[in-house]
Order: C-alpha cells, then structure tokens, then sequence
DNA sequence: GCGCTTTACAAACAAACGTTTGGTTGATAG
DNA sequence: CTATCAACCAAACGTTTGTTTGTAAAGCGC
C-alpha cells in the first residue's frame, strides 16, 4: 500500500526550479554552450548536486524539449478546440497561431533550443524530439489541407512550402518579439492575414 | 616596391578549406559544439596547424560570418541591380527575395550560424556580426518603406512585422530546403506571392 | 647546394568540462 | 533520543578543450 505524500514536496520544487534555470540558459547559449556549473550557480547550488535530480546533461535537456513541445501542442489544441463548431478554416489556422505563439513567446526558453538548434544536440535527444516534433506538424498539415479542399485556399498553393513558411514566420517571431509593444494577438492576426489576405493593395 | 605573387597561392587554398569545413561544422553542431581538433581532422591536419592560418577559434569564426553575411548583401544587391529601371516594388521585392535565396541556400553554411545561433557566439563576434546585419535590413526597410509609399502595399501593414516575417520564412528555408526538389526561383515566387496575394480563394 | 620562408606536426599546457564519490546537514518518524 | 532519509556539498576523477612551443620537412630565389 503505496502511501499518500501530504507534505509539500520540495523534491518537485527544485526539479522544477532546475528545469526553469536549464531552459533559459539552454536557449540563450545552447547545449553546449550551458554548462552544468553554471545552471548550479544560477539556484545557489553546486554542480553535483543536480546530479541527484538529473542522471545526466542529457536527459536534463530531453525533459526540457519536451515539456516546451508539448506545451504548444496543449496550447494550440485548446485553442482550437475552443472556437465554435462549422467555422472556417481560416479561424482555425488563427486559432492554431495564437495558441502556438502564446506557447513559444510565454514558454519560449523551454521551446526555442529545439526550434534553433536541434541539430546540436546529442542523437539520442534528437530523435526523440523528432517524433514529438512530426505529431505536432501532422496537424497543420491537416488544417490546410482541409482549407484546401473545401476552397479557401487556392488549388495552386504548395500547401508543404506554406506550412514550413507559416511555422518559419511564427517560430522567427521568438527571435525579435518584445513584451509590451504589440501583443501576441495583434501579432497572431497580422500574420495570417499577410498570408491569407497578402499585403498588396 | 611590392611584388606580385605570380605563383598560385597555397596559402589562400588552405585558408579557403580551413573556412569551408569550419563553416560546415560550426552551422552543423554550433559554435561550442565544434572543436578544433574536428575542423583539422576534416582537413587532413592537426590541430595546432590551424593557428599558423587563425589567431583563434574566435577569429575563425568571426571571418566565417562576416563572409556569410556579406555574400547575402552582394547578390541581392546584385539580382536588384539587374532589374529594369522604373519597375515595380513587387519586383524588387522579388529579386531581393531570390537574391537572398541564391545565396543563403547556396552558401548556407556560412550563413546560417549567424542566423541561428548569434546568441551563442562570443560578445565581440555577436557585436560585429550586428553591425554588418544591420546594413543589411536597411536595404529591406527601404525597399518596403518605398512599397508602402507607392501604394503597392496596403496602407494599414506593420512594415517591421511584416519585413521580419519574409525575413523569417527565408531564413528558416535553410532549415527545409533540399535541392532536386524545387528549384530556388520556384520557392522565392512562391513565398513572396502568399505574402503579396494571399493564398485565400 | 644554400639560405629563407612557408607550412605543418608532435607534444605539451592549463583550464574547463561532465560526472562520481563519500560525507554532512536538517527534518521527520517511531 | 535515536534512526532514517532526502537534499546538498566538498573534493576529486578522467577527459576534452583551445592554445603554445619547438622542430622538421618542402618549395623557391640565387
């Protein structure tokens, strides 16, 4: 009989702790660029004691990767799931963009190493984020080629050069996306609308 | 009186592979993620040979970028050149767009470092690297500037969203791109169409 | 053939790296 | 009070890192 833990558990606080501080550094100075002392001084402790959280740098980065994916995913999918049944197929790809750039703009340190620089990482790491990574794209694919099909999207758009360049304009925004100036919104509505609309006169 | 080299230059043919290979690596596993001993083992050297041609790894890097990022500056402004007087802002648009391509596909491994990984770079590389990208959307500011003007592009566009959103698609081709299956002509038409015109029916 | 420069190597250096080990602390349960 | 256990530290481990040093070929003008 497997007992209840009552108590607040402050082995989940540092593991939490831990992974927020591994995020940040991840994205802004990359695998190999982060190194376990760091991460360490950064929570006021030494590097061996993360060891008894972590088994290693690897699985360290793997659990981050996979919390970012996934929390677009959740995200993106409660947009989506939260608009009106028979609307339109441009009002989900909307959807779909808002969730995806609240995911990445508000968790961005746990989603942008995997976006930027996935090819830096150890394989094993890699392939794991790869599968995550193709289930996620499965459902744009989907979305557009709905849109397609029922006609909002003209027969002679390549529908695999749009969804790479619509997740290259989104996941890009990381890159200069400043709180305060426009929000995730106007951002989301602006750029769909370049592309579903285009911008000529 | 200086002379003129009249033989072959052996020094700048390995100079060159030293920055082709150390360009491929580094887009490949990141700065901090190549090692010396990796670029030299490539060449058929050792280690230490490499700094009889670089003063350091820092340095190394640093020429690798700025080639880069200067290769992309002179074809775009070469295939705009090209361009018949008094034409359309779609079409330098356009040309800027292929420029870019040619380039970035063709020469990416010296390119996409800087687009990537900037963050990763040491200070005084990311510094310099800065001001030469800068120029470079300059060029890009004016062109749409001049569009907007014009009245080619709608009145009511966020011109900075709109510039780092073509910028971001382009870029993040590298991450898709495969030759054989479209040509680069063939993509910068296509992404700079959804932009102009929208993909909606 | 001789001197000079170019180019590369072998070997070593100190520093930094991920990780392991054994021990210390403080809270909790009986 | 005592035993237990989660949580952390201090110190070291073997490697790997960027870089330096002294030296040896190889090409070229004379």
């Amino acid at each position: 009989m497997t007992e209840i833990i009552k108590k607040n558990n402050p082995v989940k606080q540092t593991r939490t702790m831990i992974l927020d501080v591994s995020a940040k550094l991840f994205s802004q100075y990359g695998y190999n660029g982060t190194v376990i002392r760091d991460i360490a001084q950064a929570l006021n402790m030494k590097a061996g004691s993360l060891y008894y959280h972590f088994d290693s740098k690897e699985q360290l980065v793997l659990e981050v990767l996979t919390i970012g994916i996934e929390n677009i995913i959740d995200t993106v999918q409660r947009e989506v799931a939260a608009l009106p049944k028979n609307c339109s197929s441009k009002e989900i790809v909307q959807a779909a963009t808002k969730g995806h750039l609240l995911a990445l703009l508000e968790k961005g340190d746990y989603t942008s190493t995997s976006i930027r620089n996935l090819g830096q990482l150890p394989e094993p790491v890699q392939a794991e984020v790869l599968v995550i990574r193709d289930r996620y794209e499965d459902m744009w694919r989907k979305w557009l080629l709905d849109a397609q099909t029922n006609g909002e999207i003209k027969a002679n758009v390549n529908l695999k050069v749009l969804r790479l360049s619509i997740l290259g304009v989104l996941n890009r925004t990381l890159a200069w996306y400043k709180k305060g100036e426009l929000t995730i919104e106007e951002i989301a509505g602006m750029q769909i609308g370049y592309f579903w609309d285009g911008v000529s006169a």
